[in-house]
DNA sequence: CGGCATCCCGGCCGATACTG
DNA sequence: CAGTATCGGCCGGGATGCCG
């Protein structure tokens, strides 16, 4: 018993009123979404309503653990719908709400940022790292003088 | 040896080509400023550059630690300067970099989401928790302030 | 197919103490 | 004022296995 294992935003991250709850929104949004997975699931969802193993296999990288864990906390938030089809072989979809619809330009944004900003902020880390003199991953042949 | 301390996407994080490097640029944005406090410095030097201890005030919450980390991290990435000043009293100041001026944008939008979203979301996870017969966590101690 | 249970590790993060 | 060093917990999250 006890368990152990919470999670990903679990029943008792936010006590709603304990007084965690920060007084920067931006922080919630991160808390909800600024996990591992989280916010992939929401851009993969974000092109329509996905199966389980679709967006398994759609995101890779990601086990059926992480991912079932992020999909039961977006819906908990009312971030996405899980849907049950009674067939044979099971089926269940999972689609967006009208929540999302408006953070997905946001999101994409920061993709977007990201993809623009990346280089820079890649250079600015190798200078900051060649400064500090501090490799950091042991050059793999660095010996070549 | 072998330092086992490093957090925070300290140099040991990214390998700089081992193959985590996500292919999802979303990821890389919430890699860099998805953790607990980085946003919210960002944030507060969106307002204009800042010392150390505004910035330790300002967030209230942050421990002198955490604030360090963060501030070195995103130093590191290129997304914020720090300058020292050779004043009799230690004076450092931080300030951010061109590189964050096109997320401040999506990111404030983010924020706007989350105040607007917030309450849906609060109710969302009530009704899901009720289903479910499965109290958050009862009330520890409201203490009001 | 879709999901949950268990084990286990690494790193985030907080508290505390010490330095220039 | 502006950090740095150390300790410790807690939890995110990967791997594996079982079940409807």
């Amino acid at each position: 018993m006890s368990r152990r294992n919470t999670e990903v935003t679990d029943q008792g991250t936010a006590p709603a009123g304990a007084g965690a709850t920060a007084e920067c929104p931006l922080r919630e949004v991160l808390a909800l979404i600024g996990d591992k997975w989280s916010a992939q699931v929401l851009v993969e969802l974000g092109d329509g309503p996905r199966r389980f193993t679709q967006l398994e296999r759609a995101i890779e990288g990601v086990s059926r653990r992480m991912l079932t864990l992020s999909l039961r906390n977006l819906e908990r938030n009312g971030l996405v719908t899980r849907t049950v089809y009674a067939d044979a072989p099971p089926r269940v979809e999972y689609a967006t709400t009208a929540l999302i619809e408006d953070i997905r330009e946001p999101l994409e944004a920061l993709s977007d940022w990201a993809r623009h900003a990346g280089p820079a902020i890649a250079a600015a880390r190798d200078a900051y790292d060649d400064r500090r003199g501090r490799p950091p991953a042991a050059r793999p042949a660095p010996a070549r003088s």
